[in-house]
Parts: structure tokens; sequence; C-alpha cells
RNA sequence: CGGGAAGUAGCGCAGCUUGGUUAGCGCACCUGGUUUGGGACCAGGGGGUCGCGGGUUCGAAUCCCGCCUUCCCGACCA
């Protein structure tokens, strides 16, 4: 059987695009660095959609929507973040046939303009806290783009937040982190990640804290997953952002913002992808399972449409692929798909009274019996999805290494991650960046996520990454 | 943005060095038939401004210049 894509140990990146292509995730688009997002990933990026959304809400937060367009002079009013930005800027300086008196750049995050509205709509400590999100796309010119990973236009949702006390902030932000990207990433995507905060060098500009979750790939690199800001009151005092104290006085909010966007949907790929393509964890997939008949045959279509309608009755989704093509081709073509679970109903099976389900994860082929098929569908989603979140947890044990010196962490990051004492890699961040090293995150000694980052005894968490 | 490689049918490629028939091949696609338990077979068929623009030439896929795009390696980043 020939291969349609390149073996992840003969080129990882290779396969990451092969993998792209043979799945219709996404095409290029014609302009350097953009994507167009073709119907099956958009569909899996719904899913992360609506399990974010739901979670976000449940936090309190409310969505609103803010302009594509910006005031230049807007990103110029928090010094850090327009220093950290400007280099990834685009920037309109002509519509509607003329050059315009200022020029407008395309968002690339939200926190100038909706901090502009904070101040307007905040008056009172009655006012806060003020919870918003919006989902939106932004644009970052990027230098080297990949798809879903590095793009210069992508999709995300950015949370914005304003609160009385630092404390209140700090513990909001927190909790966005934890109770839904880090739930959602685990729960839904089966993805275990490194949950730490960044050191100085790493933060988002403008921020006084910066909390991320570093997942591990295949090839051993980091990415990045969703991140959390604490803001201060950076962008309060930039912006205005003033309310009345219950005492009478005054005194500027704290923001925080976070984000997660359509790079999960590239962690997703290369967390649990293989060598036969993408696996989807079941929880988002578009379909859990696919039905294909062996053959054409009248009691192979006759099974294969009551299987259907059991599955719909149990809203279970799926898809019959009654296509005339060759058996083992619609086979591998599924595969490529990462449909969690492939139906097989064909004489032989229907002969015994059965069919065979076949898992993705695991390639595993199990007869099961026909009045069996919707509650062995239902059991196996949980199985797969706990069967890949435990192989991606022991993968990523693994493949972290605890190390004492900068010299053993520069060797064990060849092929993964490894921890030392962040006093001992404060100081060697330069030396790591020659190797293309950077310091992920920072944990507490037993992996839980710190409150500041001179908390004593923290660990350094370095890495390649994406 | 620096260093390297590349753009010829939907995908993968040959042709270019040494300019000269009607630009080929595999896969995919369409029609008909035989097939179908792991990427089928036979027959017939459709599809190309050779990335874009300019130049050299009697003549350019082929030589020269510019630009765009993709991939790899760096610096930058969700």
């Amino acid at each position: 059987m020939a291969s349609a894509i390149t073996p992840q140990a003969t080129d990882f990146p290779r396969w990451y695009q092969d993998v792209v292509s043979t799945a219709e995730l996404a095409d290029n688009g014609p302009v350097r660095g953009t994507m167009v997002i073709r119907p099956y990933a958009y569909a899996i990026w719904e899913f992360i959609q609506s399990g974010l959304d739901q979670r976000i809400k449940r936090a309190g937060v409310q969505n609103a929507y803010f302009p594509l367009f910006i005031p230049e002079s807007y990103l110029a009013k928090e010094a850090e973040h327009v220093e950290g930005f400007s280099p990834e800027l685009a920037i309109v300086t002509h519509a509607g046939g003329s050059e315009l008196a200022e020029p407008v750049v395309v968002r690339p995050t939200s926190e100038t303009v909706i901090g502009e509205f904070m101040a307007k709509w905040i008056q009172s400590h009655r006012d806060l806290p003020l919870l918003l999100n919006q989902w939106a796309n932004v644009v970052r010119w990027e230098m080297r783009p990949r798809m879903f990973l590095r793009t210069s236009e992508f999709l995300w949702q950015e949370g914005h937040t304003a609160h009385a006390t630092e404390a209140d902030a700090a513990a909001f932000a927190r909790r966005i982190h934890l109770e839904v990207y880090d739930e959602f990433i685990r729960t839904q995507m089966a993805v275990p990640t490194y949950i730490g905060i960044k050191p100085p060098s790493e933060r988002f500009a403008g921020a006084t804290n910066t909390m991320t979750l570093e997942g591990m790939m295949k090839d051993g690199k980091a990415l990045q997953m969703a991140t959390s800001h604490e803001l201060g009151q950076n962008f309060a005092k930039a912006f205005q952002i003033q309310f009345q104290t219950d005492g009478g006085g005054s005194d500027f909010a704290f923001t925080t913002s976070w984000g997660a966007s359509t790079r999960l949907l590239g962690g997703l790929i290369m967390a649990h992808g293989d060598d036969a393509g993408l696996v989807v964890p079941p929880r988002i997939a578009p379909y859990l399972a696919v039905v294909i008949p062996v053959r054409d045959d009248d009691d192979v279509n006759a099974a294969v449409a009551t299987i259907g309608r059991e599955l719909a009755d149990a809203g279970i989704r799926h898809h019959i692929d009654s296509g005339r093509g060759n058996f083992g081709r619609r086979v591998t073509d599924w595969e490529i798909k990462g449909v969690p679970l492939r139906i097989e109903v064909g004489p032989r099976d229907l002969a015994e009274g059965r069919v065979t389900i076949a898992r993705r994860d695991t390639g595993e082929k199990i007869p099961v019996a026909l009045a069996e098929v919707v509650a062995t569908v239902r059991r196996l989603e949980s199985e797969i999805h706990d069967a890949l979140y435990e192989g991606a947890r022991q993968r990523r044990n693994a493949n972290t290494h605890e190390v004492a010196s900068v010299a053993e962490a520069i060797e064990a990051a060849d092929s993964g991650f490894a921890r030392l004492p962040w006093s001992v890699a404060a100081g060697a961040e330069a030396e790591l960046k020659t190797h293309a090293i950077t310091v992920r995150c920072l944990q507490r000694a037993d992996g839980s996520l710190p409150e500041r980052e001179d908390e004593p005894g923290l660990t350094a968490l370095v890495a390649k990454s994406y």
C-alpha cells in the first residue's frame, strides 16, 4: 500500500503539510501567509468555538464585537504594546480613493479599542467587573507562515476584562486559564499541557503576567495552545479606565486579556496525528463514525440504512459513505481524515448478524452485534478520548527530562522538553536561544501554576517550539 | 527580512543544459463495462495563457531582468 503521506520520522514538517492538504483541511490563500480553512477543518473549529464559548459564558463573560480597524494612534498609547506589535502590523494608508488623514491599523489584537470603550462604559466600582469577549479575525504580518500555526490572518476569541482590584483580575485570568482553556483542551481535545507563567522575556507586550498552556507535539516541540494575561493598570492608565471607589475616591481598573486561536487546529494535528493521517479526538470530530458498506448489495445497503437511522436517532454524528469506490480506497480516505470510528458492513458480517467497528486510534477491529452498534459507538467515544489523552500524557512525560544544568537541557530539548531550576535557566536564555530553545513556562516544583514570576524555587520548562 | 531550493493539467513530475513539430508521463477526473473484506482492472475521453510582467530572438516552457508565491534554515510571533 503506497502511502499518500510522508512518514513523520522521515520529515515531520512535510508530514504536517501532507496531512493538511490530503485531509482537505486548508489551502494557502493567494496572499502570502493567508489561509483558506476548508469545511472539514472548519467543522472542527466550530466544535472548538462552541466548547470554548460555553465555558467562557459560564464564567460570566458576555460576547460583543469591536471593529477590525483601529486608529494607529491607539496602539501608540501603551509603550510596550506598540513596540511589541509594530513589526507585524498591517496598516491601511489609503481608502475611498484618497490618502487617510490618520492611517488605520488592522487589529493585531484589540486591547486598545476595547480599552477605549471600557473607559467610556465604566464609571463606578458597581460597573466592575466588566467581562467581555469577542470572536474575531486578527492580522499579524508574519515573516514565516505555517498553516494554522502562524498565518498572517487568523481566527480567535479574545477576552477582555476590567476589575477593581489586582487580586480580582489575577483570580479571574487564572480561572479562565484553568476552567476554560485547560478544561477544554484536556477534556475535549485530549491534549495534556504544561501550565505555567511566561518568563518576562516571553510575556505579552503590555502584560504584567502571562500564563500559558504548552502542549507537546509528536516531534517533541512545544506549542503554546492558549494564553491569559494580567495587564495590571497599564492599559487602564493608557486609556483612562477609571472608576469611583466605594469610598468616593478614584482608581484605575486592573484589566486582563486571554485568547485561543485557530492555532489549536495545528496543535490537534500534531498532538494526535500519525503516519496514516489525522486523528481527531471523538468529542470534537465532525463525524464520530463513518459507515462504509463493503459492497453495493441490497442486503448490505438495507443494513447500512438501518444503522444510519439508529445513529441519527441516537444523535450520533455520522456519515454514510456509499460511494461506489473501491472499499480499501474509502477506508484510507477516512483514515486520513481521522474519523474516530469506522463501521464496516459487509455480507460476511451480516451473515453473523454483526458489523465490524474499527478504531482509528489503535487500528483495532471489533465485531459488534447489529443491536449493539449504537451502545458500542457511545462507549468507544469515551474510551478513545481517554486512550488519546493517556497516550499523549505518557509520551509527554517520557519526553520531559528533569535536568540540573543548561548543557543537559540543551541535549534534552533536542527531542523533547527539559525541566530545570529557573535560577539556573534565568541567566542562560540567550545561550538557549542559540540552540532555538526557549523557556516555555515557569512552574512550581510540583508542576502547578505559580502566582508570580518571583516566587522562590520555580522550575523552568524549556523546549524548541512552534 | 537574510541564506538555500522550487513554480509546467487538481496533485506529483519529465522536458530547459545545447531555443525550432501539435508540451509529455503517473495519479486524480468524465463515459461505458468488469469489480469491491485494506489505496482495483479494461477501453474510450476531457483538461495547459508552461507563476506574472518585461526583454533578447525570425522563433522562448527553454536564455536575461524584475516581481509574486511555496518549501527548508535563521531572526520575529497566537
